[in-house]
RNA sequence: CGGGGCGUAGCGCAAUUGGCUAGCGCGCACGGUUCGGGUCCGUGAGGUUCCCGGUUCAACUCCGGGCGCCCCGACCA
């Protein structure tokens, strides 16, 4: 992409609405704008990112068995009635009514939808097990939205449900969905913990929460270093109320760890919360009729561009981690009106971009200070500099984004110093 | 919903006790200049001062009501 063509507006200046820092580096890197509270549009900057996170939870997704689809958001209030969750749920549920006068709510998650789509085709165990999932936009009208994309009132939600015939599958694709989500968390290079949990307004008596260290999370969690141990800081309180400064692991017997973390996942064992009341049955071996053994897993996919800021970023701007960045690569010909300068990063970035690379070019008519600034900005992990020093000595230089760390190469050097880099 | 803050150009801000044509920086357009970390100079465009009502010779400023946005709390896959 070249950046005179690119719809990439930056600010410099920090907008007064934004105080947390990842909210802040969203909008002036133009990832992200306002419509209204708790509601953003994605800028194609910040698109692109999405839809690399998206992907890799999709690769995960499917390696566990899963499979996609798409259910919709506007959901007949009938159904909802059926689990008792049009009252429950409340005024956390945006309604609409059509025009004839009938209820819809917008959906805030999707068990209603995908159980009753479940209980139509799946009649016997012999179909079952069935991991179902989704990618979509979901509404809440939280009573507090905040921190921008952190908390909206409609962000993008990666939703999955398993459906089994008995405990002991739903156990299995339990482990499954937790395993791909350590996998999926590990690939967007978060520093995360999971964490044994309640379930709030989902259910089911068993949850576990996938928490990005961050200190400006919505949540506190003590976490042991020396072995798996984690617990959410409000549950550990409640067991031992008397010490509030320090946490003892219950297993090494090691000082705990606090830290404040952001909710980027969530599993549930839903068991028959919603089968059981939807009469949604399917016939056992015995010919029984029994309700779905169901989990349902979460993961809060838009909220994950937010938490990869807030984990990484500098004083000048993000630094995304490689496997989500929107570009791989950005080429910055220090001045555009040198024929030479402007020739060369022209050349590279076609080299580049007939070796696959995703590179971004600024071809704009700006200062090298301009330019740096921007790249550093956005936090395109790999800046390549062509300059009229440069090519004097027959030299390209790369400068990382996170390090700081400088090459000199000549051109054919610098090609798989890149493919080496990325 | 309780508490607090804010609303003036795209962004950040200013405008004395109510008083002049509502300013400044950034950004934007044009011209020149400069060219390795947000150059410098000049010219210019851009405003329903959130909305409605009231007080007054006069309202960005005071009063009433409303709306919106942010923060803390409660709340929350």
């Amino acid at each position: 992409m070249r950046q005179t063509q690119a719809f990439m507006p930056t600010m410099k200046e920090i907008p007064s609405e934004a105080q947390i820092v990842s909210h802040q580096l969203m909008l002036r890197a133009g990832l992200i704008r306002k419509l209204a509270s708790g509601v953003y549009e994605f800028l194609p900057l910040g698109y692109i990112v999405l839809k690399k996170v998206e992907q890799i939870i999709r690769a995960e997704m499917n390696a566990a068995g899963a499979q996609e689809l798409l259910l919709p958001a506007l959901q007949p209030r009938e159904l909802w009635e059926e689990t008792g969750r049009w009252e429950i749920y409340g005024a956390e549920m945006m309604k609409v009514i059509d025009r004839n006068k009938r209820y819809f709510g917008l959906g805030p998650t999707h068990e209603e939808v995908i159980t009753d789509l479940v209980r139509q085709e799946v009649k016997s165990y012999r179909q079952l097990p069935v991991i179902l999932y989704q990618f979509q936009t979901k509404f809440r009208d939280e009573i507090r939205p905040r921190f921008g994309i952190m908390r909206g009132r409609e962000f993008i939600m990666k939703d999955g449900y398993s459906f089994d015939k008995d405990e002991a599958g739903l156990n299995i694709n339990y482990q499954k969905m937790a395993q791909a989500y350590k996998n999926i968390f590990t690939r967007c290079g978060f520093d995360f913990r999971m964490v044994q949990a309640g379930s709030g307004n989902i259910g089911g008596n068993l949850s576990h929460e996938f928490m990005a260290l961050a200190n400006t999370g919505e949540e506190a969690i003590y976490y042991c270093d020396a072995c798996q141990v984690t617990l959410k800081a409000k549950e550990s309180e409640e067991a031992q109320p008397a010490t509030v400064e320090k946490q003892i692991c219950s297993k090494c017997q090691k000082e705990m760890q606090y830290s404040r973390g952001i909710e980027v996942g969530h599993t549930f064992n839903l068991g028959t919360k919603y089968s059981a009341k939807m009469k949604a049955t399917f016939l056992d071996e015995k010919g029984e009729s029994k309700p779905y053994i169901m989990g349902c897993y979460g993961i809060g996919v838009s909220r994950i561009v937010a938490a990869a800021i807030e984990q990484s970023h500098d004083d000048h701007g993000i630094i995304w981690p490689r496997q989500i960045s929107p570009y791989q690569v950005i080429v910055l010909p220090l001045d555009v009106t040198n024929e030479p300068v402007k020739v060369g990063a022209e050349d590279l970035y076609t080299a580049l971009k007939n070796k696959g690379v995703e590179v971004l070019l600024d071809d704009r008519d700006e200062r090298a200070g301009v330019k740096f600034k921007d790249a550093d900005l956005i936090g395109i992990p790999v800046k390549v500099i062509i300059s009229a020093r440069g090519l004097a000595e027959s030299r390209i230089e790369i400068k990382l984004r996170k390090t700081g760390e400088v090459f000199k190469l000549n051109t054919e050097e610098a090609l798989s110093k890149i493919k080496e880099l990325i």
